[in-house]
DNA sequence: GTTTAAAATGAACATCGTTCAATTACAATG
DNA sequence: CATTGTAATTGAACGATGTTCATTTTAAAC
């Protein structure tokens, strides 16, 4: 048995999101599995349900942990001599996305694979990081729109990212056949943005 | 014991499906479990596997069927008259697709949430009623681009269809939080149509 | 040293997909 | 009609899953 004094209840917390985490990227979602996780941390199952109270709120925690390192990814400084088109930015940044997905595939297709039961609503704390994941691409937009037209530019923002969102979705799932030859998805988002912008531009502010 | 004589295999195969079909529809991708389908059609849970081999066989054809019934539903033909400017008639048909998302919401949201082991390829006559699904698009960007460079047209229909898709996932799935008051997936929905085609005819062709 | 409350346990329950030896049903044959 | 042989059907069994909770262990308080 583990003895109680070996860890501090947020220590234990903390131990037991690691070792999801590192579960989750090495043999996927499917395989963070509550036996599993506990045989890792040399506790019970039973003990995660102490901790956690159910596996879909440690779930939670793993994902808030790739959201916040997504975040921290995306939300580079903008390049400091200040130069370089809105859309070239816009691009680096969605690449810095698809990096993302990439390195940490398992994590980031969890995000869409896990879901609550029915029942069970995405507490707000969890929304919120969702909601700042949009927030270095609404600065980018800025040009684009009047100062006071925010809802415009954030339904851009939205746009935008969901749409790229489910390019590098279909292709991390292989639900999108694969387009003749020569046809990446990193050529889909950038025309994607390309043409988007385009599209602003011409709309006019 | 159902008498072997009750259905020819092809009628059971057929059988089977529907019940597969009705139960997902009707109660989600994971309620349909090889005992309750089984119970459905009044046969014992092993008869399913001498008929697909597998849950994972019977999910594709569950999902075949989707996918039929989607491409129906979008490709109605071009409206007779031939009038109307071609965004509308994207969003007309981007509206055909989100109203199918709705009406068949468990159907079209297991299409992304089942996913084969990591072994086992999906079939091509599979991968052929994905691709089926952005001709009829296809056909609508044609004035946007010369005849003979279908390349881009083709890579247009993806990122358009693949970013309508990601935007309606966001949405059903309860991924993305709802904007400020009123802004339905169907406005982003038309923003991005309005916004690529803007862009589209400003590249030029 | 005793008491007590919290922490940790792991067997138990109802599920799941899947396998496969045993059973049943039916057509062909004698 | 009886018999045989094969194909269809079965359901118990296996190793998993998430979850519960009575039981045991631990460590602090008295």
């Amino acid at each position: 048995m583990a003895r109680r004094s070996d860890h501090t209840r947020d220590e234990l917390v903390a131990i037991t999101i690691d070792a999801a985490w590192k579960i989750v990227g090495e043999d996927g979602f499917a395989a963070a599995t509550a036996r599993r996780v506990a045989k890792e941390i040399g506790y019970a199952p039973g003990t995660i349900y102490n901790l956690f109270g159910s596996m879909d709120d440690l779930y939670l925690l793993v994902s808030a942990r790739t959201l916040d390192t997504l975040h921290e990814a995306i939300a580079v400084p903008d390049c400091p001599g200040g130069g370089g088109k809105p859309a070239d930015k816009m691009k680096a940044m969605a690449k810095r996305y698809r990096d993302f997905a990439g390195e940490h595939k398992n994590h980031w297709i969890m995000l869409f694979v896990h879901n609550l039961p029915d029942g069970k609503a995405v507490p707000t704390w969890f929304g919120d990081k969702v909601e700042r994941i949009f927030q270095p691409l609404e600065e980018l937009l800025e040009p684009f729109f009047l100062p006071l037209d925010q809802r415009r530019r954030r339904m851009a923002a939205r746009v935008l990212w969901g749409s790229v969102h489910g390019l590098c979705f279909l292709e991390a799932t292989g639900k999108i056949p694969k387009v003749t030859g020569n046809m990446s998805s990193a050529d889909l988002v950038d025309n994607l943005i390309d043409t988007f912008v385009a599209g602003l531009e011409r709309t006019g502010i």
